[in-house]
DNA sequence: GTCACCTTGACGTTGCGTAATTGTGA
DNA sequence: CTCACAATTACGCAACGTCAAGGTGA
């Protein structure tokens, strides 16, 4: 049988170790075994576990209620239906984490330099970039930072100092690129 | 002025009072006044202060993170703009939140009554206006799983014991009201 | 013997909740 | 006088992080 000590374990489900020492002190996911030296031995078994741990935790469960949830359940299709669910409303909640990630980074930025009153377009493109978001990414946050608030979304585009056609283009009343790149 | 005691405040704002009394003793909020008493008062400017603490608490900053922010911050338009934002961003959170705490309950009822092993739609159903779903709520459920997760969706409704043509009908391949409103 | 791993404690942190004891005001 | 409010102080909780003091193995 294939087993992990704990580290390789935790890295896989992007936990820390003192995660699993946690979970294995209060019952929640104990190692399937453990070496003769006393090493923590992960197996697959613990894996799918863990898989679902993870989903109930991303959902918001206390780990004492996902303790009782693991505890009582045979899996019919019924709760596979209703996990598989879960998983998807997490993933649709991670992409609005991280959106609202980003927009926390743009506003503690402004907070940090605070001296810097007029910015354009560049240096935010900048610091977006190096906040981890690519073209795709922009062009999404655009489309929804339109959807939900178009007024603010172009209030904040001129704030950048764009002209009003650049603003119109933006924001989905035309089309092409923007952003600097083939400015022609 | 108009000036608050501190319960009558917390409960504008939802929160406890002991989470005002908190916040007044790491600095986040303090009271505009006290009384001569020492009762504290807060006023309409701890109100705005107050609404900006919720929208970034709601994006899951620290109170620490969300204190720096507003020491800093001379709000221009930018911020206000991002702010906005930010709380669009909250909403929509609020929404997949109470969606996922459905899920949940849903899961942790099949946990408590394991013998249940057949339900139907009527208990169902009954569950679910339980758990505070109306009929509308009921159809955008329906609408957002379907669209998510669709074979899953037809899983769980034929783990209801639904025929094929009912299955198709509440999945949107068809119309008309299901849920046992009005059988003919 | 070195070094990166593992072990079991114990204590620190955040954001409050709760309980105890006491003062205030309609 | 009573009763719901206010105050402060203090301890408790979850879900870990972190640090200490030591074993293990390539």
């Amino acid at each position: 049988v294939k087993t992990e000590t704990i580290t390789a374990f935790a890295k896989r489900f992007n936990l820390s170790r003192s995660t699993l020492l946690y979970y294995d002190r209060i019952g929640l996911l104990k190692p399937g075994g453990k070496s003769d030296t006393g090493y923590r031995l992960y197996n697959e078994a613990d894996a799918e576990r863990m898989q679902r741990i993870d989903t109930f935790r991303k959902a918001g469960l206390s780990l004492k209620a996902i303790k009782e949830i693991m505890a009582t359940n045979a899996d019919d299709s019924v709760e596979v239906a209703l996990e598989h669910r879960l998983a998807c409303l997490n993933e649709e909640m991670a992409d609005l984490k991280a959106q609202q990630h980003l927009v926390v980074q743009l506003l503690q930025r402004r907070g940090r330099n605070p001296r810097q009153h007029g910015v354009d377009v560049f240096q935010w493109v900048k610091m977006l970039e190096e906040a981890g978001m690519d073209e795709q990414a922009r062009r999404r946050w655009h489309m929804s930072f339109e959807r939900d608030a178009p007024e603010a979304h172009d209030q904040f585009l001129k704030s950048l100092g764009l002209s009003d056609t650049e603003v119109a283009e933006i924001r989905g009343l035309s089309s092409g690129d923007w952003a600097g790149d083939e400015p022609e």
